[in-house]
DNA sequence: CGTCTATTTGAGTTAGCTCAACCGTCGTGG
DNA sequence: CCACGACGGTTGAGCTAACTCAAATAGACG
């Protein structure tokens, strides 16, 4: 669910939830055009969804219209999860989307649901957690530097392809997105990307692609040992 | 273990949690004298301790210093949740706490769990990832005195006490602890408390202790609908 | 009574914001 | 085929909320 699940969930387990899923819920594949919504705040939970390709942006809204980004939701990703029936949040795909929707039964615990489902989905919301509070350091604690790095630095781990000697991976999201899930504005992300290409440490052949030059010195923009 | 939970989370299943807990772990009861850990980050992640009485911190550092606290844990409230064994947070008290341990066996699947355990732990998990979204609203979009109006907010509602025409409850923790929450500063926590006292909002009888004089305007400023 | 720690208050600085202009791309319709 | 408008992204200039640094105050404790 969020863009550094996959990396932080341990391999093999990673494969159990998804296997377990592939195997008992391939009849409920859906696709979702790119800016369509999967659900809104509020909507009945009916279904938790696991993306299998593409990926989506799940956010809350204020009363006053501001916007927070709480994850973009990469294939493995769920989304969807709710303690009381009702989403609390909003999901849209960014791209076109294939999902896999597991209906509330197999996990809310009325029926006689499958236990290793039910376990996979507990340590998949433990390890849920654990990456929100990733994300909780970026928010409170980074700078818009530091923030713009550990975010490049993320989808770099998550989604790059080695080319030449560069690390490259697609920015499905706008800039928009990118200031909302880390709390800066629109104008700070461009600014900082500008900044990082300039200083050679990424380049940006256009707006919606990113190849690292220099990994290790956006790692240290990110942790900024100060 | 965040300061909301007891409010969002249906009364009766919270008593189902903690009935099941209380009947199972009473001989699992444990003294923590106030500023002693619970656990630190790293540590192999033996229980999940709930919170019987007093108040415990979370927090994560930076490598540089910073801090960032994750959520203060009242009673009712779990601590110590891991999808790998390992704690990803610290954890202090920071009054004199009671806790009940749960041991891991109880809730990792390898051994044939009770089931309803494992149902509403599931439960809580899903329930403190909408509170940690919740959090995300504060780090993400709030002013500084947006921030420290929704935490006087969140504690009056799960703490507070009315007296008189007061709503009053105790701030355990320091001026430190509730700026690295807020993702402020020290000072910008004591002069914003000052703020609202001189607007006749609060009072502070001492600066741990909060009566609140006029709940609906503290939730205009936590809410501010501009 | 002196020391230590927590909190409050003041004064000046700055990172990131707001507002505004500009540019490139793309889809639509004349 | 080109003109036009809409949208997303970039850049500039000035502002301000919150920060940093510094000092004063107040309890707590030996």
């Amino acid at each position: 669910m969020y863009v550094t699940s996959a990396s932080n969930f341990p391999l093999s387990e990673a494969l159990t939830l998804d296997g377990l899923l592939a195997s008992q819920f391939t009849n409920n594949e859906r696709l979702i055009k790119a800016g369509k919504p999967l659900f809104h705040e509020g909507d009945t939970a009916e279904y938790i969804y696991q993306i299998v390709e593409g990926v989506v942006r799940s956010s809350k809204l204020l009363a006053n219209g501001r916007r927070q980004i709480l994850s973009f939701g990469y294939p493995g990703d769920l989304v969807g999860m709710s303690h009381d029936g009702v989403y609390h949040s909003e999901c849209e795909a960014i791209s076109e989307v294939k999902l896999r929707a597991i209906p509330k039964n197999a996990y809310n615990g009325s029926l006689p649901a499958d236990p290793a489902i039910f376990g996979e989905l507990l340590r998949y919301a433990s390890n849920e957690i654990a990456n929100m509070q990733e994300h909780f350091m970026m928010l409170g604690c980074k700078t818009a530097t530091e923030k713009i790095a550990s975010f490049l630095v993320a989808l770099a781990e998550r989604t790059g392809q080695q080319v030449e000697n560069e690390i490259c991976f697609l920015l499905p999201m706008k800039r928009a997105d990118i200031a909302d899930f880390l709390g800066v504005t629109i104008e700070t992300v461009s600014r900082t990307m500008t900044k990082l290409r300039k200083a050679g440490i990424i380049n940006l052949p256009d707006p919606h692609s990113v190849c690292v030059c220099k990994l290790p010195a956006l790692r240290n923009l990110a942790e900024n040992q100060e």
